[in-house]
DNA sequence: TTGACATCCAACTAGTTGGTTGGTGTAGCG
DNA sequence: CGCTACACCAACCAACTAGTTGGATGTCAA
């Protein structure tokens, strides 16, 4: 140990506070102190080690894609299992949902985080690997497939409205969403095979 | 005209305003001032027509639905066009894509808003319409559509990740969520037909 | 015109917020 | 052992926020 009494955990435990409280009530809605204390830690030490709320959240959503992309592959040669994979992440951790829409919600039209670059490049690779010919058609495809995984999880309020009662058994909905991407690319993708528009 | 300079141009200015203000920045970012400011009219009178800032987005949120319902059936005899109707509707109306997904940040887990009961029959009795069978799953399948059509809007910087400079083309876009659609239901709603899950 | 009433607004306030600062304690090092 | 460097924190602050108030203004009824 160096002259520092933890740093590494003082880190850790702020970003992990931070993800809770970002989750839960966006940048604008966060409050520094909260998070200090739920991370059992002073306020100034957001700022030493992030420089600012803002910068914190980067951080935050950072970490928390890694986590994702280290664990879930795009769709590879088997779209459908992708979506079932995802789907199940997204229900498993209902914090990067609402993180991925708190973001999208801020940068708007605005520049990517510098490292989803990194992440870029990984997707062109992945998205490639889906079809010989990798054509703008897969890789809309791909999106919508994220989008059958993704959007259960993003509208709860909708299911509930649409699917009354039913809307609590999310396993039935990630079935559900896989069925439908099987009915999808059952000839193809669209936008390649002969069924494509 | 009872005793009032212009009480209900006064609210729908606020409204108005307030759609803005709340799309770009949601609830807790909002700043009653701006929507003031913007409206042309004194930060007291949204106090005096609404009560609070909370209950000024409910009024704003619930005018946007029923602006969308007013203009968009829920999938009929035709669901893809329900989805292509819907995705350009979402296209041309991007604050209400923003402002569903603020409201779905923000009521998490709690009851709908009040008047939200009477789109869910609303609702209901449409998803009717779509099979001789209401079922549970044609409901997920209506879900899903509507997923379809709200995804591409809800998170652009995804799909610029995704699809590079051709995100921009939302038209092509819209059109191959239809044509997913499309390739989807072409045996029959899944969880209906013999290719159900 | 006058009274009654509702709309409207400038100025104010009480409470928070993100961010800072001055100082303490500890670990390495000569 | 004293010195330096860094992690750490209690207390602080300037700026800003949602919400309020007291009075000016305009409209209708009589």
């Amino acid at each position: 140990m160096p002259a520092k009494v933890s740093t590494t955990a003082t880190r850790a435990a702020l970003l992990a506070a931070a993800r809770e409280e970002f989750a839960a009530y966006g940048v604008a809605g966060a409050r520094v102190d909260r998070i200090a204390e739920r991370a059992g830690v002073n306020k100034e030490r957001i700022y030493g080690h992030f420089g600012s709320k803002e910068k914190l959240f980067d951080a935050v959503i950072t970490e928390a894609i890694d986590d994702l992309t280290a664990q879930i592959a795009l769709p590879g040669s088997d779209p459908v299992d992708y979506v079932a994979k995802l789907s199940a992440y997204y229900q498993a951790h209902p914090e990067l949902v609402r993180l991925l829409m708190w973001e999208a919600l801020n940068y708007r039209g605005q520049e990517l985080l510098p490292g989803q670059e990194a992440r870029v490049e990984r997707c062109a690779r992945k998205t490639a690997s889906m079809s010989e010919r990798p054509t703008e058609a897969t890789a809309r495809t791909v999106f919508l497939l994220t989008g059958l995984a993704l959007f259960p999880a993003m509208m709860p309020q909708l299911a509930r409205i649409l699917l009354g009662e039913a809307a609590g058994d999310q396993e039935a909905m990630r079935e559900h969403a896989a069925a439908f991407a099987a009915a999808a690319l059952r000839d193809g993708l669209p936008g390649e095979g002969p069924s494509g528009g």
